[in-house]
RNA sequence: GGUCUGUUCAUCUAAGGGUUAGGAUUCAAGAUUUUCAUUCUUGCCAUAGGGGUUCGAAUCCCCUACAGACUACCA
């Protein structure tokens, strides 16, 4: 590889559905190894299975990577110097490098059908075998090479559908020096004989992938543990181009598993264990099927990021807290594990109650929008942003401003049975009725003025300061928790306050 | 089954032959908050097992066990 070429990766994900949370962070991986050699990131579509296109994923895939700040050099909707940046798009492409490896003898047409390569597998299955098509097995197949020119050519000028196949050698070492995992090796006879381009004219992964790498002038191809078998498939493809010397480095990246059980991190995980596998809400659009999103849940992008660059990184510090830029400046993939690791949500709500407490109250009133107005409720936007001030320290996401200050807001519903039966004893309701008619003879009503008289007036009366302070709170919010008292009671004014308590003392049964 | 990869507290991880094996999350206890949450302090908890090599092994080698990925005309 050239010494002074310009660092690019790529993100090639295939739009068969919503980007997850594993896919999410091979992109991250991608984006700060490139930022932080000051190189391109692009964005591939994948999308050389038609019968696998699922509408509105790529949509999703990008909106999913602008919510988590990563930026895209080139790509379908950025363009770039090596557009088209989808598969499909690039169709006609393929064929020409198809035939360029069959040619020279490094691939080969096979016409075999579908049919009779199950046949043959579920034949060697009853024999306690199993069918591969590779170097044992060409010899009695139906191919190119079996057959003689005039014989294969007229199958071809019939319109048979024929697949492409990579003619695996024999008997060969292939090496690898990963930039995860170090040196692999693999010996071509346990590999078959992969099919390159398919018999509806679309490229395989493969074919697909090293083509388009090669192109694309890509540097280092950043991806999947899940990839690493194919490792010398593409190896010998690159050099069955002659593209050996400007081939790109490759890394493994280590798997995503589920919190608990076996297994990699799947979609099912988010439903049963309550959080979600999605950056973004997804429907389904095949069955309506809604699948939850981090965004929804009321995470931060910042957060989720974060996380998710710890899950098989780690700087080699003490530093947890890693804003986009300074993760650009210190990610390494020296530093990029070998073992999979398993995704913890409650780590994930960790981060994210890091950094609500790090946003300012502004940006998050500003996130909090959406979910007040689906609420229903419509106030000042300075209103919102005190409210998101006084709480936002006692929520884990943006969504728990609402639980935990929806009173600011409009009264509470109900109160708390457990509280109620706790503090709402006999004599209770008359005390706070005279705190109502005391609340009406306070001057100035700013939470630091009403405190002191408020505090002379019960030790006038004699009576214990944590009744009262636990009753009126019940009164005004509906149960034991909230801010401070009375920066509730400034906030929602002397009225209502007044009124809250009125209704409490009407409406709660004393408890005996 | 075969090939490849991996294995340090419950979880994410540090320690690239010499440390009481460190940090974070969770959990528990205490303090603060006349509420709740936060915050702070403290505590609990790990080198998969067995063999080597070495003065000395979490670290190097071998075996076993376990885990994962791949084994499609899917990516």
């Amino acid at each position: 590889m050239e010494n002074n070429a310009k660092i690019r990766v790529r993100f090639a994900p295939s739009p068969t559905g919503p980007l997850h949370i594993g896919g999410l962070r091979t992109a991250l991986f991608n984006y700060l190894f490139t930022k932080h050699n000051g190189g391109d990131f692009l964005l591939r579509i994948e999308d050389t299975d038609q019968s696998r296109y699922v509408p509105g994923a790529e949509e999703y895939i990008m909106e999913a990577l602008g919510w988590c700040g990563i930026g895209i050099d080139e790509g379908p909707r950025e363009g770039g110097i090596h557009a088209p940046y989808r598969q499909s798009e690039r169709k006609a492409l393929y064929a020409a490098y198809a035939r360029q490896l069959i040619d020279s003898g490094h691939a080969y047409y096979a016409f075999d059908t579908p049919e009779e390569l199950d046949a043959l597998r579920t034949n060697a299955e009853a024999h306690g075998g199993t069918f591969t098509y590779d170097n044992s097995t060409r010899v009695g197949l139906k191919n190119s090479l079996t057959m003689i020119e005039s014989e294969w050519q007229k199958l071809l000028d019939a319109g048979v559908h024929y697949v492409v196949r990579f003619k695996m050698p024999e008997n060969r070492v292939v090496e690898e020096m990963d930039l995860v995992r170090g040196h692999v090796q693999f010996n071509t006879d346990q590999l078959d004989d992969k099919v390159l381009f398919k018999s509806d004219g679309m490229p395989t992964y493969h074919l697909a992938n090293v083509v388009d790498d090669h192109l694309m002038e890509i540097t280092h191809v950043i991806r999947g543990e899940e990839w690493l078998p194919s490792v010398p498939l593409h190896i010998l493809l690159y050099e069955a181009f002659g593209w050996k010397a400007t081939m790109p480095q490759f890394a493994h990246l280590p798997l995503i598993l589920k919190p608990v059980g076996k297994g990699k991190l799947s979609k099912r995980d988010g439903d049963q264990l309550g959080f979600p596998v999605f950056p973004l809400a997804w429907k389904d659009p095949a069955t309506g099927e809604i699948y939850r999103g981090y965004r929804e849940d009321g995470y931060l992008p910042d957060g989720l990021i974060n996380m998710l660059s710890l899950l098989g990184w780690n700087p080699g510090t003490e530093q947890e807290i890693f804003s986009m830029e300074q993760l650009i400046g210190s990610f390494t993939l020296d530093r990029v594990g070998k073992s999979g690791s398993r995704f913890d949500p409650e780590k994930t709500r960790w981060f994210n109650h890091q950094y609500l407490i790090r946003h300012s109250d502004d940006e998050l009133a500003r996130s909090f929008g959406p979910f007040l107005e689906a609420k229903g409720i419509d106030v000042p936007f300075e209103l919102v942003v005190r409210v998101t001030g006084l709480v936002k320290e006692r929520c884990h996401f943006v969504n728990e401003i609402w639980e935990q200050g929806f009173f600011f807001f409009k009264a509470p519903e109900s109160y708390d049975e457990k509280i109620v039966s706790k503090r709402w004893k006999e004599g209770v309701p008359g005390m706070m009725a005279e705190i109502a008619g005391f609340f009406g003879t306070v001057g100035i009503w700013k939470a630091g003025d009403i405190k002191e008289p408020f505090s002379q007036f019960v030790t006038e009366n004699g009576w214990n300061f944590g009744t009262i302070m636990n009753s009126l709170r019940l009164c005004l919010v509906g149960g034991s928790f909230g801010p401070d008292i009375f920066e509730i009671c400034e906030i929602i004014g002397r009225e209502e306050t007044v009124a809250r308590i009125d209704r409490a003392v009407k409406i709660i049964p004393v408890a005996l």
